[in-house]
DNA sequence: TACCCCAGCGCG
DNA sequence: AAAGCGCGCTGGGGTA
């Protein structure tokens, strides 16, 4: 059963619906005030609620202490649906583009104000949730492949869950080692406005070398004036350019870019922004990269740098369980081509495993050459052993072959369950209209072959990246699920994830249960790979650490 | 003052 | 080791 949660007057409506969206006899309107322990009443039925959008209902469930099992969200599975090639002559992708299409509402920050905007739907107003959510219906019915696709929808929806669950929770985060290590690396706290002890030393370096007293290290074209003047023609201030050049300037140089970025980034300044009482709570955005990654929004939740991820640690009497998919994306190329040759190097390390079959020497040279399949490269190492890997893999590198190919004519191509790959601009398809003219000029070729490729690139990356992030989010569903029922309480009580990045989770858990946890870990992620590859022979092996810092993890 | 873009670098 | 995918954030430097 559905229940739909709709905006009424005095409160909000909750209306029954069945599978294919027929209103249900039995709709109710709730007081606001009371609606948390309405949903809580009804969550041992076991309903999927439906509703705009995750983040604006659930966050204020979760503080009052309300955990549910399934939701429907309208607004990312419209995305999904509108998008799909799958769904491509349904009502639904065909209507104009109306409120469904907006981008997602920012999370509220601290409003103590329970659901304050059910009384103010900014651009919801005109949007029936209950009439969506039939169009969302038809345009499943009407795909080939209704399965694959209620799958994607699904596991989107539990993503977003999944979001508003983790910034409830929190990554556990002492400020305490936070600082030490800031303190370590760049001095002690400064002033406002003053660079760290050791910074400052380091610059001093900087400028002696260059003989720059004046030089402001944070200005590229000062650093690259100062760099030239003792005779380093550089072409950028690039670390890995600089790393290349023999020179007194370069060692201290790249040693203040480390820690000024550290600063910068991750300092006491982000501390005091991000970290409250214990816990780092970014806004994680899901659905926010159009290959299905998730995206952030404030204090760079997917960027944490290795330096400080000591800061990140349990509880007391609790412990981290770090998990990591081990070469999740080859794999998924696996999967995704059904390459048995393939399959079998992927029996333990991947790479290892392409070491052994005779495609190329060394573990290092495996790792390159299918960065380079997935990617796209033309040259360097990655693109010199493309061949080799063809030979030995050849309907995998077809796979990706294929998916570039449709990208440089403009085409979409699609995830294993679907989701669909937006379409080239329309400067885009100027580049390649003036190509093709009678006029085009040898630039003009050019520049439309550059950018034709590059979008086949782009569409190569996309089937493995959006597979991948579909698998994350199956992975982390079921996990979920086993998660909450290995204990009783209250949500923070349980074992619960606390952080997600790409093909790494983490979860927040009571020290007894840590082992357990890891093995639920596994379990989902053998779940994961039935449920979007079935019996295909591939396997998504798992590290696990548990851990009293998540600077322990591999 | 507000905004935009770029260069650079962190993560997968 | 350096060229190929996807992001967010910062400070500099320009424009309105």
């Amino acid at each position: 059963m559905h229940v739909v949660l709709s905006s009424a007057p005095g409160g909000v409506l909750l209306t029954p619906v069945a599978d294919d969206g027929a209103v249900v006899p039995g709709a109710v309107t709730i007081a606001t005030h009371e609606l948390s322990a309405e949903i809580a009443r009804r969550e041992p039925d076991r309903p999927r609620w439906v509703w705009d959008d995750t983040a604006r209902w659930y966050p204020q469930l979760l503080a009052d202490g309300v955990r549910v099992e399934r939701c429907v969200d309208l607004r990312l599975s419209h995305v999904i649906l509108r998008n799909s090639a799958l769904t491509a002559g349904s009502t639904l992708a065909n209507a104009p583009y109306g409120p469904w299409d907006a981008p997602a509402v920012a999370v509220q920050q601290h409003s103590g104000t329970l659901f304050d905007f059910v009384d103010e739907p900014p651009q919801g107003a005109t949007a029936d949730p209950i009439e969506e959510f039939r169009l969302q219906r038809a345009a499943l019915e009407s795909s080939a492949s209704a399965n694959s696709l209620g799958l994607l929808l699904a596991a989107e929806s539990a993503g977003a869950l999944i979001a508003a669950e983790m910034r409830f929770a929190g990554l556990p985060w002492s400020v305490q080692r936070h600082d030490e290590l800031l303190t370590g690396l760049l001095g002690p706290r400064p002033r406002t406005g003053e660079r760290p002890a050791k910074l400052e030393a380091v610059l001093g370096r900087v400028r002696a070398a260059l003989d720059a007293p004046e030089l402001n290290p944070d200005s590229p074209t000062d650093l690259m004036r100062a760099l030239r003047r003792v005779g380093l023609l550089v072409n950028s201030t690039r670390s890995w350019e600089l790393k290349k050049i023999e020179h007194p300037v370069i060692e201290p140089l790249l040693e203040y870019k480390k820690l000024s970025r550290l600063l910068a980034a991750n300092g006491w300044y982000w501390l005091d922004t991000w970290v409250d009482e214990g816990r780092f709570r970014p806004d994680y955005v899901p659905g926010g990269v159009v290959t299905g990654r998730w995206a952030t929004s404030g204090g760079g939740a997917l960027q944490l740098p290795k330096q400080i991820r000591g800061a990140v640690v349990p509880d007391e009497g609790w412990k981290l369980i770090v998990a990591d998919a081990a070469q999740l994306e080859p794999r998924i190329l696996t999967g995704l081509s059904g390459d048995q040759k393939m399959a079998e190097a992927g029996r333990g390390d991947l790479y290892e495993g392409i070491v052994a079959s005779g495609a190329v020497a060394t573990r290092a040279e495996a790792k390159v050459a299918m960065l380079g399949a997935m990617y796209g490269a033309t040259s360097g190492e990655g693109g010199r052993l493309m061949p080799r890997l063809t030979r030995a893999f050849p309907r995998a590198i077809a796979m990706v072959e294929a998916a570039a190919r449709a990208g440089e004519r403009g085409e979409v191509v699609s995830t294993r369950l679907g989701r669909s790959s937006p379409r080239p601009g329309e400067s885009w398809h100027e580049a390649q209209g003036e190509a093709n003219g009678v006029q085009a000029t040898d630039l003009d070729e050019r520049r439309a072959l550059s950018q034709s490729r590059s979008w086949g690139r782009f569409t190569r990356n996309f089937i493995v990246q959006g597979t991948a992030a579909e698998w994350a989010l199956c992975w982390m569903a079921g996990l979920r699920n086993r998660l909450w029922a290995m204990a009783d309480g209250d949500f923070a009580d349980r074992p619960h994830l606390v952080f997600f990045l790409h093909d790494e989770v983490m979860v927040h858990a009571p020290a007894h249960l840590a082992d357990r946890v890891a093995e639920e870990v596994r379990a989902a992620a053998a779940d994961a790979g039935r449920l979007i590859f079935g019996a295909l022979p591939v396997g998504f092996p798992v590290t696990v650490a548990i851990v009293d810092s998540y600077a322990d993890a591999k």
